[in-house]
DNA sequence: CCCTATCGTTCAATATATTGAACGGATGGT
DNA sequence: ACCATCCGTTCAATATATTGAACGATAGGG
């Protein structure tokens, strides 16, 4: 179980607060609104613990609980979510330089930043509508799969990458989907040398993504913007000339975000 | 300090939990990056004990450190406050029947949800300018004060009021803020009776502000809408007019969300 | 240049959290 | 209607987290 091993791990302090992450990414993960006993269950917790924690968490706005019993995540993580995109403000620089300029009208075009071996999507412009950021806040992928992901760990020391994915590299989404760490430095590599990263059906077959990091003040990659095509959309020719648009537009709201 | 005595108070369960629900709040709410040692004082927790619970938060990417040993909030939260807004689709219909249908297109509309005393700002529709969500998420006032917190509060049971502010009754945030619990359940009596909740120069002096509810599928109250203008525009016509239009957009709402 | 103050970090002594066992209640099947 | 199963909850025995004291490093002031 995602989390469980870091419940449990030699040295790990603070194991309450690792239980109650471990929770709410559970019950934020669920489909259906799991129970106390549920959750005891499937995290391996003892019921009178995983008891002590929510009804901590319930009181602290983390957890909602229903009236049949049932969880679900509770409004206090908005706190710092909000505080997470205003501080960073990618959020609307992305809209200034890409959702209101009409820059990439025919694409969606995605912002995630880096958590742990996943990234996190923090603002989309869709082709098909107005500015849907809300939609998609919170949503993760697997880092390894996504254009975004390829590009912001290509940015990051060689050897942070076995830190990320000590615990296991992910499954597979797709048969086109990267295997292994191993191989995965390989594609690292050619994003470096291209200057953009490319997810060929990794994420979903027939759906092709390129990826650029955006840099802040300090030049630290810390978000990625991805565009978004269909395969057969993806001749070499527009490969390359939107590979080179979107680096722009990511240097672009670096500029905005004070780097170089 | 915020959050302190909810740690230490007498049979209050999982301490460390608790502590880094304050750090998490203390370092949203910091306009300057505080330090281990600088939050350590500021909650009053030991420093060793204070630097195993950032280690932790760090590891878990709750918290973010900057090279220079400054703390900010760190993305992992995204992923809960992502579920909350997904599950209640409470901004996708917001969205649906208050900013695209530009039914108060001369107005700032604004909805939140209840998080213990406070309302949390999760929609946004302002008249200036198009959908803004991201900016307001997780931006909190004192229910008391505010429209939306008015409505909501007029909604729970009476003796809810008690535990909600055990702890006291917010400061006010201007000379017209309500100033006591008996004088706010004056208000929301008011409030019940005309339908439609109002704040008049509470959080800032000169804007006039209207509220109403929104229910769920079962009825309760899950959200609560709020429509700003100045107080100069709140001549009765305007404001009964504009109570009634708000109430309707707050019941479409809440059929949307499969209310009665 | 030197000294003081404060930082982040470590670890064994001290203080406290966790949880197994048991309970009453609710639900669903026979 | 009754019984079995699972729920949420409680609490004292058991297991473990917390933290004071100390350290090396860093920064700023004299």
């Amino acid at each position: 179980m995602e989390g469980h091993d870091q419940i449990r791990s030699a040295g790990a302090h603070v194991p309450a607060l690792r239980r109650a992450v471990a929770i709410l990414d559970h019950v934020a993960a669920s489909s259906d609104a799991p129970t106390l006993s549920g959750l005891a269950r499937a995290l391996g917790l003892p019921k009178s613990t995983a008891h002590g924690l929510v009804q901590a968490m319930e009181e602290l706005g983390l957890l909602v609980r229903a009236a049949d019993g049932s969880l679900r995540t509770g409004p206090h993580p908005l706190r710092w979510a909000g505080d997470f995109l205003a501080r960073t403000d990618l959020v609307s620089v992305f809209r200034h330089a890409i959702a209101e300029s009409r820059r990439f009208d025919r694409f969606t075009v995605t912002m995630t930043v880096l958590d742990g071996g996943e990234v996190v999507y923090i603002a989309c412009s869709d082709a098909s509508r107005p500015l849907d950021v809300t939609f998609r806040i919170g949503m993760r992928l697997p880092a390894p799969f996504t254009a975004t992901g390829k590009a912001l760990l290509a940015a990051r020391p060689e050897r942070d990458l076995d830190g990320l994915f000590a615990q296991g590299f992910p499954a597979p989404l797709t048969r086109y989907s990267v295997a292994s760490l191993p191989a995965l430095r390989r594609e690292l590599v050619e994003t470096r040398e291209r200057g953009f990263s490319i997810d060929d059906g990794q994420i979903r077959e027939g759906l092709f993504c390129l990826g650029a990091t955006v840099g802040d003040h300090t030049g630290h990659a810390v978000a990625a913007l991805a565009l978004s095509l269909t395969r057969s959309e993806a001749t070499p020719e527009v490969i390359a000339t939107l590979g080179r648009s979107l680096v722009e537009a990511a240097a672009d709201l670096s500029r905005r975000l004070g780097g170089g």
